[in-house]
DNA sequence: AGAAGGACCAGTGGTCCGTA
DNA sequence: AGAAGGACCAGTGGTCCGTA
């Protein structure tokens, strides 16, 4: 294991920490790292009611993390696990919408934090994708259950698929029109609005930008290198659909009030 | 449904009539066709000992097939499903290993035929792609159960997975090399070697072919648009892994002897 | 209330093995 | 015996809904 570049990481000051973290992470890949030390350093890992998992190292990608001087009694200052002697593993911090290069403060994660988990996920399949290849496997060409499963053993138990599967829309406009992305972002900051309102938001841009490929959000996606490896979301799927047929009924009236049923104006 | 090319059935006389019935059936998608009327007009459709299945129209791809006048008494001169009083459906007549264009005679299916089924799935993919692209609903590059589905339901019950999974390996070379697969076929024919050991023989110049690929199998595969369809076999994607490791191993050896271990002399 | 993610489920790729 | 294919199974893509 153990590529995961730096270079990514420096452009916000606030990504550093998690950079040392991935470091540490990646090499112990398997179960290690510090963070993973660190929680098996805690108490007993849960039980979970059905055992779908392989592992479970226990660690969080939370932004806001407990002091160095904390180590053997993690979260044991957090009141998410209140009084109950649960060894329940915290969730994320929820997302709060952020501004480009902002760093969210409280028990919030922003929104640079956000895409750049779809980053480390990347970094994941292409490990992978080089395992498989030695081992002369097939080789996955974007982010499956595999993909999940090694990142988990690699100690990026914040990384899940419900997760990643939910935003990545708006991580394709992130990648395919940051200016506007970011727009939405300090707008959507600006109103005060929350993560989900903004989410929603993120699907029209898209479906825009789809626009100039016929609406086709296969070539849309594989356009770009860093979105390729995502499984198109089916409801933004269903959305260029419908944008699709709006626009060929919308043609079709046109023809018909300016030239024969059967002409395309454009 | 129904733009199945005749095109690719005039180069052999005796796929004429499976043309014919290839026609029939496409113009019928979802339970029709004449080879579905017939088997319809036989007796009740057989019960599965559990109902994987979704639909369960009846015909054979056989190319001896049974006169037009039986048409009402299907496969009663069959002593295939001898006296029992069963209705099973019968199975496809075995492959054995035949020339190129060369008719099987006896309950015998040829290679050709076989190929020509590899051709039907084809096909039938574009068929669901098709239709997917209008629903705007995710669109199969491969041949994929939904595929197999579909077929079956448009009457092509002599397709099966299981079948054609066996034997891609054999149409791969057949599709990289005709040249070589028509060679091999008239060598096993003259040995009369059974189809088992033609298959068998048939894998390792598609392991040649892809060392020209630097024993990358997958991009043999994507190297021709009719083999790009299909899954690569396990077996065959193990045996270009082992080549290439053999290959590897042999240039580190003869790189010691010209040269120094790091050194790769070619 | 808004949000994170364990857990589930229908349908997949893959092929074994009971069948003819 | 050699071969065709129903049937199964482990792990997938997809996302709901009990949880915090």
């Amino acid at each position: 294991a153990g590529d995961h570049s730096l270079d990514a990481l420096s452009q916000q000051g606030f990504l550093e920490e998690a950079a040392v973290q991935q470091e540490k992470e990646a090499a112990g890949s398997g179960g290690g790292g510090v963070w993973g030390m660190v929680a098996a350093g805690g108490k007993k890992v849960r039980l979970r009611k059905n055992n779908y998992r392989r592992r479970s190292s226990s660690s969080s990608g939370n932004m806001v993390w407990m002091d160095d001087d904390e180590d053997e009694e993690v979260e044991e200052d957090d009141d998410q696990n209140g009084g109950g002697g649960g060894n329940e593993r915290q969730r994320e911090h929820p997302f709060i919408v952020t501004e480009p290069g902002e760093v969210a403060r409280g028990k919030k994660n922003g929104l640079d934090y956000l895409f750049y988990l779809y980053e480390q996920c990347r970094e994941f399949l292409i490990q992978v994708q080089k395992i498989a290849k030695e081992r002369g496997e097939k080789c996955p060409t974007k982010v499956t259950n595999q993909v999940f499963r090694y990142a988990k053993a690699a100690g990026a138990n914040y990384i899940n698929k419900p997760k990643m599967r939910h935003y990545v829309h708006c991580y394709a406009l992130h990648c395919l029109d940051e200016a506007a992305s970011n727009a939405l972002r300090r707008s959507f900051k600006e109103r005060r609005e929350n993560v989900g309102a903004w989410r929603q938001a993120c699907y029209n841009p898209v479906v825009v930008v789809a626009a100039a490929y016929g609406w086709d959000i296969d070539a849309v996606f594989n356009s770009h290198p860093r979105l390729s490896i995502w499984y198109v979301p089916t409801k933004l799927r269903q959305l260029c659909h419908v944008e699709r047929s709006n626009a060929a009924a919308a043609a079709a009236s046109s023809s018909v009030t300016g030239g024969g049923p059967d002409h395309l104006s454009f």
